[in-house]
DNA sequence: CTTACTGCAAATATTTTGCATTTGG
DNA sequence: CCAAATGCAAAATATTTGCAGTAAG
């Protein structure tokens, strides 16, 4: 049910940047918003598991600290994606998945069977990109994409 | 905030069928279900309106007649689905989308600014669907694929 | 007749909101 | 200090479920 190419911690350095304070508080303050702890933990949440539900994202910085109300990360998560360091993706089911912005070079493959999400390369996308451009002047949003269908696992007997 | 290939009406007779009562009958009883006037109903409204949240179908549905509890709404699209004459697709906000399972013919494209669904024939995603299967042998669900972005009107300065 | 289906109301689940208190800058 | 952010609890939504009465076959 989780990611196959985890990335967990950040791939290169990326993530780490968003979180290690400066440039979170920069953009936050660019934004007219305050640098918070809370802020700090949600960021860092979404960044650590990569694919994840508000939900996940509560039980998650319950864990690591004091704990944040539901509200603030729910309000949290709007702010961080306002200032564009996270971004949300519908994956089907119920709930919206929040990934931080630097980890989005990839296209979410979710297979319907198990649930596994897995990441491809944005250059899959190209040549649809290509097509719904020319025949219908529709820009893909290849970040905000999500695709169904069925893993090689759920279609093999298995 | 509609579609504009509108479908509406049955393009060929085929949803003609599902709702004349002969095949939706012989369908739910092949899997032990019973023909009942609200299963009638729901389908019709299914077909009538392209593409429907359970609310616009229970909305629809009450306009139309005696009045169909929500409740049982939500069982029948279940109902209707599972003897696959209806399907359902995530376009993103909140509600999943329904809508006949004959008008399946084509990938919704969804502008992310104007909310507007845009249905482009399956084609469309030929190339990508062989990309996926030959990389990652994930079999696209064509069907049930959302694509995100930005149609023209939004795009363009207006 | 028998069993499935419906309506209703209560239960869940999820996200939003109002407000008093706390806190960042 | 002052405006913004948080926590909490209540509200608003959306969907599910238990149950008794109704109806399909």
């Amino acid at each position: 049910m989780t990611a196959q190419s985890e990335p967990g911690f950040e791939p290169s350095g990326l993530a780490a940047d968003a979180t290690s304070g400066d440039d979170l508080r920069t953009r936050l303050r660019e934004a007219g918003f305050r640098l918070t702890p809370q802020r700090r933990l949600v960021l860092q949440a979404v960044v650590d598991l990569g694919h994840s539900t508000p939900e996940e994202i509560c039980a998650q910085v319950q864990r690591t600290a004091d704990g944040v109300n539901a509200s603030t990360v729910y309000r949290t998560l709007d702010v961080l994606e306002q200032i564009g360091l996270v971004r949300h993706t519908h994956l089907g089911h119920g709930a919206p998945t929040y990934h931080a912005a630097d980890d989005a070079n990839h296209v979410h493959l979710v297979c319907e069977g198990c649930g596994v999400v897995i990441d491809a390369p944005v250059g899959v996308a190209d040549p649809l990109v290509g097509t719904l451009r020319d025949a219908y002047a529709f820009e893909l949003d290849v970040q905000h994409f999500a695709i169904y269908g069925t893993c090689a696992e759920c279609a093999g007997g298995r």
